[in-house]
DNA sequence: TAGTGGTCTAGACCACTTA
DNA sequence: AAGTGGTCTAGACCACTAG
């Protein structure tokens, strides 16, 4: 249909109702909520099929693109899943699909008082456990890093690194004094290595730790554990971030919006 | 273009190269990872617009739909963010974009042999804080629920919540005798409550809660705290999970897959 | 006014499943 | 052979920004 003889629809979406909305709201959106509403609702229990492409177009109105973006939307939440020539089927979404963000653990207290301070960078050989999760042979040469965060002067975090040596990479020029903490998070990425696999774990400080941060031995503590790698998935880096349990929480949502 | 005088490209992405490809990759998946590799490697730095839609579909041969899906994916990984009549720019993805999926936390332990105990349940008055996080007045009646879920016959969390009275919902005895896990994951989703908020924080466990899980005050745990609400975002519930910190984990990945 | 991101259309083709 | 999900096209229109 040509839009400049449009008479009911409009490329935004549908036209202001009489009443006047507020907000436009894109159609597949619209589309993806009132799937998802049935969905949760129990009208499409977990395990049955939902309703075909062609029907939901002729049900919305739309073409076979926006319905395509809501299910897109829909199967990026978990809420169902496409199998290819049988059909859309509703999945059932507990819990378990809830998913945490790790800035709004940072985003309380990251801020211009953050500082970060290097407390020890040497040349040390591999042991068997670094050696394992670096996938280099014991005994080679790894940079040893140890770092801390302060927040309005407290220690914050204590970070331990392992790094692969590799003379062609100088990493520890570039890396070691940095003073910024967004500088500091921004090298565990943006420049440096584009993948890794962390792990969060509650735990217990021990002596090393505690000292560092000020604690007691034994005290509560968050533990997100990293393994950088590079471009081919070989790990470059290993460590842990050791955070002060009081300071940090992780936040979810869940449902739409 | 008529797809049946297609020459160079066929609908599933581009022709098969001569040396044979494996896996056939969609044009939109190319696109996205081909320019988030731009991003992390600093060819479009930090701030920096990237090519417009227009320019990118000359480089990439393919049409608007494809490019902006392409966009749309990495809007959504938060490596760049578009803005309207002023171009996309790249962001400088850190550690805090990482987000971490409570599916990481049940898939190793959540079987069949899974066990749920209900503990207590019974009725009772809002005191202030209950009153204040599900929005009634104190003294208000609320259903009080302790569950204990097993794992191999082993204690593995203890759920208290505070829920609600409405004798419009009968969610006492529908919810109360759960006996499956899944059920009862379930239960705080699917057919409950569509929306609500949760926050992951480490404690020390508490009498009530060492007790029930026979563990000793003071130990290291996880708490999960919920409030689900109905559809139009009023509190209905306000609980915690306590998760024996040795048992649960959460997991995520950086990078493109 | 020209350019940009964002939305939408009305088709097409493919790979796959089911009958 | 018919139906389905998934991909892609070659346009269009809107809201917004900037020169």
């Amino acid at each position: 249909m040509d839009k400049r003889s449009a008479e009911k629809t409009v490329a935004g979406g549908t036209l202001p109702a009489g009443g006047g909305a507020d907000q436009v709201v894109p159609a597949y959106r619209r589309i993806a909520n009132a799937l998802a509403d049935r969905v949760n609702l129990g009208v499409y229990p977990p395990g049955s099929r939902l309703p075909s492409g062609s029907e939901l177009c002729r049900e919305f109105g739309v073409s076979p693109m926006t319905v395509r973006k809501a299910m897109t939307i829909l199967e990026s939440r978990g809420l169902v899943a496409g199998v290819k020539g049988r059909g859309t089927f509703a999945r059932s979404v507990d819990l378990s699909d809830t998913s945490f963000r790790l800035d709004s653990l940072t985003g309380e207290w990251l801020d211009e008082t953050a500082e970060i301070r290097l407390l020890s960078a040497s040349m040390t050989r591999a042991d068997d456990k670094v050696a394992a999760t670096l996938a280099v042979a014991p005994g080679d040469r790894v940079i040893f890093v140890r770092r801390l965060v302060l927040h309005n002067g407290d220690p914050a975090m204590y970070h331990t690194e392992y790094i692969v040596y590799d003379p062609r990479r100088p990493l520890v020029e570039s890396q070691l004094q940095l003073t910024s903490l967004h500088a500091f998070l921004d090298s565990g990425r943006a420049r440096r290595f584009p993948r890794g696999e962390l792990t969060l774990t509650a735990v217990k400080l021990d002596a090393d730790s505690a000292r560092a941060l000020g604690e007691s031995e034994g005290d509560l503590a968050l533990c997100l554990e990293h393994v950088f790698q590079d471009g081919s998935r070989a790990p470059v880096s290993w460590g842990w971030f050791i955070l002060r349990a009081e300071l940090f929480r992780l936040k979810a949502r869940l449902g739409p919006e």
